[in-house]
DNA sequence: CCATTCATGTAATCGGTTACATGATTCT
DNA sequence: AGAATCATGTAACCGATTACATGAATGG
């Protein structure tokens, strides 16, 4: 009993399919689509890096999986998770997080924007600001959606619904926030801001 | 004349060297520094990333440079952006940006956050929010300290003070909201969120 | 004396994207 | 007839991080 199973150091990814299977059983498949939405809002991944990424796990003990035959529709490997996982999981969840640097190709344009055409610029501010706004709508529908389901339960602190409303309200302020950033650029590009106000 | 030199497709690690020179010519070192800061609010890599993408501009006809021997400190290589580099930047604020999806590991935490332990939770969310609100400041001193320096320079879209402007309010926007979001996070977590309200 | 700054590079590794590969069923 | 959905994998590539490597001058 010396030292635990020698865990590989598991990836963020494998947190985040650990934190996708605590709320019920699913197969890989099932998670690269879970991994688009709700999760996917600030954590996604292609099903060439899940596939690879269960199998890790599951060598690691934190899940396993069964085999599902399905007559209409082909095999499926139906994962779940472990005692092992679920420890490791809220051992995850107690450790301390990186604040993370942010890569953002839109920004880095705004930096050298004075070396472009306004109008153009202006348009392109306007393209994303609209991009944003829908995202915002998005998330703001689906949280009364989720508030008529799930009611109480979204300010419960252990109920699952607790962690999408959290993470539908970052996304929220977030999108808010980059469409009203969006627009004051555009604005100071269509010549609002050019004198001062 | 049949098709351009051939540029191989140069990454945006590369436009936001471009952008950086287009203010004045720097060595590699410089640029590195400056992609801690202001650039690097949005952008930024390691000095590992930034010499050889410098060759590639470089090889590409994008920058030139000259070697200036130093007397009490190592010689360097000043690049600076030729015309064709100039060119090519421009192109690149005006061609379409991808929308990015983020990775965020807090708000990833958040998600599964009704499998841990809500006080400490709560302090990783005070934690988080002490750090958001510290770059809120930093960012906020800064766009006085520009207003005093830059004057109406600031609001000149032609101006390269504008850049500057532009990505620091976008970075007070997102820091702000982060803040408040984690604020949030944390009353809910200590308790002020259990009942409704 | 040791750490930091200035200054430039290379190598190993890792996480993630794109593309390759297969194949049945259902919907338009 | 062709596209989309379900379902699982592998391989090549690329961008980024970490670590390796060197070396003089300055500051605590």
């Amino acid at each position: 009993m010396t030292g635990s199973p020698r865990t590989p150091a598991t990836s963020t990814l494998g947190f985040a399919l650990l934190g996708l299977l605590a709320r019920g059983e699913q197969s890989g498949y099932d998670l690269t689509q879970g991994l688009k939405d709700p999760v996917g809002y600030f954590w996604f991944a292609r099903h060439s890096q899940v596939y690879p990424e269960l199998a890790r796990l599951e060598a690691a003990g934190l899940v396993q999986h069964t085999l599902v035959e399905q007559a209409d529709r082909p095999d499926k490997k139906v994962y779940r998770l472990t005692g092992e996982g679920g420890a490791a999981l809220t051992a995850w969840l107690a450790a301390d997080t990186e604040v993370p640097r942010k890569r953002d190709e839109l920004v880095l344009k705004a930096y050298s924007i004075w070396l472009s055409e306004p109008a153009a610029s202006a348009r392109m501010m306007r393209k994303h600001a609209q991009v944003h706004a829908a995202h915002l709508a998005e998330f703001e529908t689906r949280l009364a959606c989720l508030e008529r389901e799930a009611g109480a339960a979204l300010w419960q602190l252990d109920s699952k619904w607790f962690g999408v409303h959290a993470a539908l309200r970052r996304g929220i302020g977030y999108e808010r926030e980059y469409r009203d950033w969006c627009e004051w650029m555009a604005g100071c590009l269509e010549g609002e801001g050019v004198s001062r106000r």
